[in-house]
RNA sequence: GGCCAGGUGGCAGAGUGGUCAUGCAGCGGCCUGCAAAGCCGUCUACGCCGGUUCGAUCCCGACCCUGGCCUCCA
């Protein structure tokens, strides 16, 4: 039984989905004002994760996650680059949608643009205007009275009056309330606009997931996922419009994945100390770049640094070392598999707890290595297993030979291929002493050789990244 | 200042009221022409102070420290 820490209640849930078959999930996307960075690369991963295992644990499962496409930081970088911002989103959504793919994330089933959901937007709005909710600042904004909302701060574990308290929210004249928030933006010259009730304008941030969150699934949603910085207000927010236009509940599993960090900070474009994720692929494969962030519990801070992308690769590596020689053929024999899977399981059905997962999988490949020699045929089983397990992570899904040998880096095959050769000869006239130096010159750059039984030798490529 | 989360061995990172996390690194052994890989064994822990308990890293309380949110943010 899965069990979800929900962030509303803080407490570990059991999760029952409304319809099993027809599980709705709706994770706040990214906005397109620049390229990604390992921050939204986390969210990426940590929600395709999810979706995975969900969907592996047998439920049917409608994954939409949006991109918002029109908000202040869009329009500041439209200008600063001279660029209609419709340009620079579409861009900038084909370049994430490169990361994407370059990260091995599944897409999701359906990524809803804001600006494709102005009416429903204003729609929304209007429900609340009518039910005394919304009202309008004298500069043409509309506003969402936040104390005629009762449970405003349940979410995130706050009070109106703790709020009120703290004194970093600027008096705004034209708001009631400090912590009312901005429902519809009044237009400024130039600016990109729609028409509505209440002139032309566009969208505040929050109303948006609202209004495409319930365009594409029923309510109540199961789960609602983000980043931990969303939890407020932004998620706050979206509870708030959301449950005082209809009435009924909003969400039912709140999931918030942790940050990335640099040393002891957040990493975060306004911090400067980011990396964006086609820079990071240039330095490193994608799965252990997905092993990396799995590695931590999904709530837990992670931390970007050489060594620990470093750590990544060669735990990857023992994995792969363990598929080596095994073959693609054969399916996992599921008796032979059984105590491994069930402890897999065990450990996702605990708020996908990835580390004690890969845990698991380990443990498996100490039982692949242990019986490969008086027992291929389960160990080839077993090596399959290992593969569909890992699925979950989207990792091992490369051929283990091309894996460990790497991509590029340093020398050329050729080079490394015709040293292997000059070597396997000085080898079977009995010249070690020949043989050695050229196992050196191989190491010196970067290349491990590995004898194996009889003639075989094989070669493959240290990665470089702990410097 | 308010609210929330966390402090585990050399590093990363799970977890549990009383035998093992796991990976990397170290040490010993087996294997190997030598290595590597692998297997077996093994060392380094639970921020601090009290309390509950036969027994606490795990429960309770105080304290110290770190991070996050409270403004845009995955």
């Amino acid at each position: 039984m899965l069990q979800i820490f929900n962030t509303r209640t803080r407490r570990m849930e059991p999760f029952e989905p409304t319809d099993p078959k027809a599980v709705g999930i709706y994770v706040c996307g990214v906005t397109v004002y620049d390229d990604c960075h390992l921050g939204h690369a986390r969210m990426l991963v940590v929600f395709d994760m999810v979706v995975r295992y969900l969907r592996q644990a047998g439920y049917g499962v409608r994954y939409v996650r949006n991109l918002t496409d029109i908000d202040d930081k869009i329009i500041r970088r439209a200008i600063e680059l001279g660029e209609p911002v419709d340009r620079l989103t579409r861009r900038l959504i084909d370049r994430f949608h490169e990361d994407q793919k370059a990260l091995g994330i599944a897409p999701p089933d359906v990524e809803p643009c804001a600006t494709e959901h102005i009416e429903a937007m204003i729609r929304l709005i209007e429900r609340l205007w009518d039910r005394g909710v919304a009202y309008s600042g004298g500069n043409g904004d509309v506003y969402f009275r936040v104390d005629r909302f009762p449970t405003y701060g349940t979410l995130s574990g706050r009070r109106l009056e703790e709020l009120r308290a703290g004194s970093r929210i600027g008096i705004d004249e034209t708001k009631a309330d400090p912590l009312d928030f901005v429902l519809w933006k009044a237009a400024k010259p130039n600016e990109p606009a729609w028409p509505s009730p209440w002139g032309k304008g566009r969208p505040g941030w929050h109303i948006e997931c609202s209004a495409m969150s319930m365009t594409h699934l029923d309510l109540p949603i199961d789960i609602h996922g983000g980043g931990q910085d969303l939890e407020f207000p932004h998620h706050e927010n979206e509870v708030a419009q959301s449950e005082a236009a209809t009435g009924q509940p909003f969400v039912r599993y709140w999931i918030h994945n942790g940050f990335v960090q640099v040393g002891q900070d957040k990493m975060a474009k306004s911090q400067g100390n980011f990396m964006t994720i086609r820079e990071a692929l240039t330095r490193y494969d994608r799965e252990t770049l997905r092993f990396w962030l799995l590695a931590s519990h999904y709530r837990s801070p992670v931390t970007f640094s050489t060594e620990n992308l470093a750590q990544a690769r060669f735990s990857l590596e023992r994995l792969y070392l363990a598929l080596r020689g095994l073959g693609e053929s054969g399916s996992a024999d599921p008796a032979a598999l059984a105590p491994w899977q069930s402890r897999f399981a065990i450990a996702m059905d605990d708020d996908f707890n990835t580390p004690d997962a890969l845990a698991v999988l380990f443990d498996l490949v100490r039982e692949i290595n242990r019986v490969r020699t008086g027992d291929l045929e389960r160990a080839r089983h077993l090596g399959q297993g290992l593969r569909e397990l890992a699925r979950v992570f989207g990792f091992l899904e490369s051929d283990p030979e091309a894996f460990l040998k790497g991509v590029g880096g340093g020398v050329a095959d050729d080079w490394i291929e015709e040293r292997m050769r000059e070597r396997q000869q000085a080898r079977e006239a009995g010249q070690y002493a020949e043989a050695d130096r050229i196992r050196q010159q191989l190491l010196d750059a970067g290349i491990l050789v590995e004898d194996g039984p009889g003639k075989q030798a094989r070669w493959r490529r240290r990665p470089s990244i702990l410097s």
